[in-house]
DNA sequence: GCGGCTTCCGTACGCTGTACGGTCGCAGGC
DNA sequence: GCCTGCGACCGTACAGCGTACGGAAGCCGC
């Protein structure tokens, strides 16, 4: 299911569909009745809906009312429509790009990191298929460019805002879906831990009072540097 | 490929599996020739050599020498033995508990957070598998214990001890696996990360340092916690 | 009108997880 | 020692997957 990309000419036709490169356009023969727009559209709809394992070519297919091996005139693969439809929905993200360039660092990088956690739980799959590294497309460089200036201009060196942006990045992964209760009963021999559990469920632990706990920490972390850059 | 757990008898059935809990034991018939342990070994090591996505029932029956449906005498699916496999592999961390109890509080959640990398890097289907949110195994519940240890007897709430142990958990989760070099032709229109790019190829940012640089800021934002526990 | 290119897609192949039911070997009762 | 029955093993089969291949059909330039 997972399928990545095999063949190197499917890289660069992915590229250029990324880019949305013009084809060859020796025009003639039939003007094609689909486009890969609508096509992502679909299956970003599909996954959101339904998640990835319900994302079968045929179903995309289906949903656009078309036969499966038309898709394949559009796009290489299945790997290559996850990168597309990945690259699709990063362009929902900092759609106002002065929340994230304007007020103190702090309260940028907390925009930053708010806006990343609703994209990840509005399209938990993106998670999935960023872990297969696909190429950056415009959204995804347009994403980078933006959290980039919002380390930016506070006197720290360039690798330093890259390893920012990957850090602020990498806690929003992290920090989505996470936490399940263990069985109650089991905790015999654990006994931090049965008291952790025995205290927080009363308390109601939701992963977002974790997200805050998290965010808070990390920021923090991140002042202590940007008050004394000398690493 | 996903085939999570749908039936709630395999719940059950699960938790029995996970815990190693002997059988009804109504001794009569054939004595099994295959018991949970090898099949999940030999998993693992599929896992380990090919990646998740070769791991299917087959691949794994035939490592054993064995038909494939024989393996569902012993598992109720596919979904079930990724789990059981997560919590073998989690009975290798902190395999010696002093590392991760003693010294101070940094030098105890540094070792923490080298561990759980270490761990991820040898096994990068763990993070796939741990997505799916399966019930947490004896393994997952000693390493919980253990890593809540390292944060315990610093004069932090209950709630936050689970918070910080979430949280470096998180980071490490996010940290593996990041980092693509975006393609060099198409930064034109992106300025900060054109000249972010330009300033980090050439000091090969690798995702070591990455690592490194976040697990300094985190340990720093945690720091700030334990001296003003007050939130 | 026609030749050729392009798009659409039916069929087919090898793979997947797993439901079903048959076969066989071992243990207990007599 | 034999019979009975249970439990382990697993061959077959089915639905569904990604996708290679090649035919059918539509549209363009001439």
């Amino acid at each position: 299911m997972s399928t990545e990309i095999h063949r190197s000419g499917d890289r660069d036709r992915l590229e250029a569909l990324l880019w949305r490169a013009a084809p060859v356009s020796g025009r003639t023969g039939a003007r094609p009745a689909l486009g890969i727009d609508p096509i992502v559209v679909a299956a970003v709809r599909l996954a959101d809906a339904e998640g990835l394992a319900a994302l079968s070519m045929r179903r995309v297919a289906g949903e656009l009312g078309v036969g499966a091996m038309t898709l394949y005139g559009h796009v290489p693969g299945r790997g290559e429509l996850l990168a597309l439809m990945l690259d699709a929905v990063l362009g929902e993200l900092h759609p106002d790009e002065r929340s994230v360039t304007s007020g103190n660092w702090r309260a940028r990088l907390d925009a930053v990191a708010r806006a990343n956690r609703t994209f990840l739980l509005r399209h938990p799959w993106a998670a999935q298929v960023t872990a297969d590294r696909p190429p950056m497309g415009p959204n995804a460089l347009r994403k980078y460019e933006l959290e980039l200036r919002a380390v930016d201009g506070l006197g720290l060196s360039e690798p330093q805002m890259d390893h920012l942006v990957t850090l602020v990045d990498g806690f929003i992964r992290g920090s989505v879906g996470r936490g399940q209760a263990p069985p109650a009963g089991a905790l015999a021999g654990f006994p931090t831990a049965a008291r952790v559990v025995a205290a927080t469920t009363s308390v109601r632990e939701d992963p977002e009072r974790s997200f805050e706990f998290g965010l808070e920490r990390l920021l923090d972390g991140i002042g202590m540097l940007i008050v004394n850059p000398g690493r």
